[in-house]
DNA sequence: CGCCAGGCTGTAA
DNA sequence: TTACAGCATGGC
């Protein structure tokens, strides 16, 4: 077990929040130890504390995919500073919603780990998706581990390569031939994912946009959670109610049409300033969780 | 049983 | 452009 000690200024931390809180499906909690998949990788994980226990990866690579780095005091101040630029006056329900889920961290998953996640995650709930996931670790993935009988994600030509019947007993459902045809397209185009990482953040959204079973929110996700994106608002039902509930205010929106998702994400960037993907998942996740309206 | 879930695709207006 | 049915399936 390796040791991480995290200094005053990277506290809070709250891996349990980080981990459970919908930004990464499959990871599962023994006691107090977090175990998943990460870039290849059965990784382990425990915090207590100060101090971050840690097996299945280097110690950059834990900073890295935990997000340790982030200059919350920062973020914060950043997201902060632009609600009182905006409204002149502070945002008691975002600081209510933040009191409650300080400590997170966005994650920085593997791009293409993220993007079969979050292909699985259409219309769907975060308990069944992270089920989905272990399955197909399970029955599509690369075993490894000490006896063979742990998986990490499959690549994209081995999932490519997989029957849709198969991956519909992963509980995939309609999104099994979405994940065939953008593995087939990401296995045809290796580096497609490293370009992508290249490009700034409208750019790279399109380019997503192209493969099979990945829209606007998904795509927001993987360009949050996996590209270093902090601006990308991913916009869920949950996000969506939220922002019509407390911010439709501030939108010119004609009465009785459903906000479109860019007038959702563009106003959280405008209102929240370029680190609106933590303040969205500030409030996607509390600890309180659910019953959020 | 009915409604919802970190939505996307195809089609019609 | 916008609207909307259809999609699989578990959770509750």
């Amino acid at each position: 077990m390796n040791l991480l000690k995290l200094s005053e200024k990277k506290l809070p931390f709250d891996l349990d929040l980080s981990l459970s809180c919908g930004q990464i499906f499959g990871w599962k909690r023994d006691g107090d130890t977090w175990k998943g998949v990460h870039d290849g990788s059965i990784v382990t994980i425990r915090q207590k504390e100060n101090l971050i226990y840690y097996e299945g990866l280097t110690k950059n690579q834990v900073i890295r995919f935990l997000g340790l780095e982030d200059p919350m005091d920062e973020i914060i101040g950043s997201i902060r500073n632009h609600i009182i630029s905006y409204n002149h006056e502070p945002d008691q329900f975002f600081e209510e919603k933040y009191a409650q889920s300080e400590g997170i961290r966005i994650l920085r998953q593997n791009p293409w780990e993220c993007l079969v996640s979050f292909i699985c995650s259409a219309n769907s709930n975060v308990r069944t998706i992270s089920r989905r996931i272990s399955l197909i670790l399970e029955e599509t993935g690369t075993s490894c581990g000490i006896n063979s009988n742990e998986h990490v994600f499959p690549d994209p030509g081995r999932l490519a390569g997989c029957s849709e019947t198969g991956l519909r007993r992963c509980l995939t459902g309609y999104r099994a031939p979405y994940l065939i045809k953008t593995a087939a397209f990401i296995s045809s185009h290796p580096g497609f994912l490293d370009q992508v990482k290249e490009m700034e953040y409208k750019t790279a959204k399109e380019a997503l946009m192209v493969l099979p079973g990945v829209g606007p929110k998904v795509a927001d996700c993987v360009l949050l959670f996996a590209f270093n994106h902090l601006n990308a608002v991913p916009v869920d039902t949950r996000i969506r109610s939220i922002v019509e509930k407390h911010y439709a205010v501030h939108m010119k929106v004609s009465q009785g049409r459903k906000i479109p998702y860019d007038t959702i994400g563009n106003f959280c960037r405008e209102y929240f300033g370029p680190y609106a993907g933590y303040a969205q998942q500030f409030l996607y996740a509390t600890r309180d969780n659910e019953k959020i309206k």
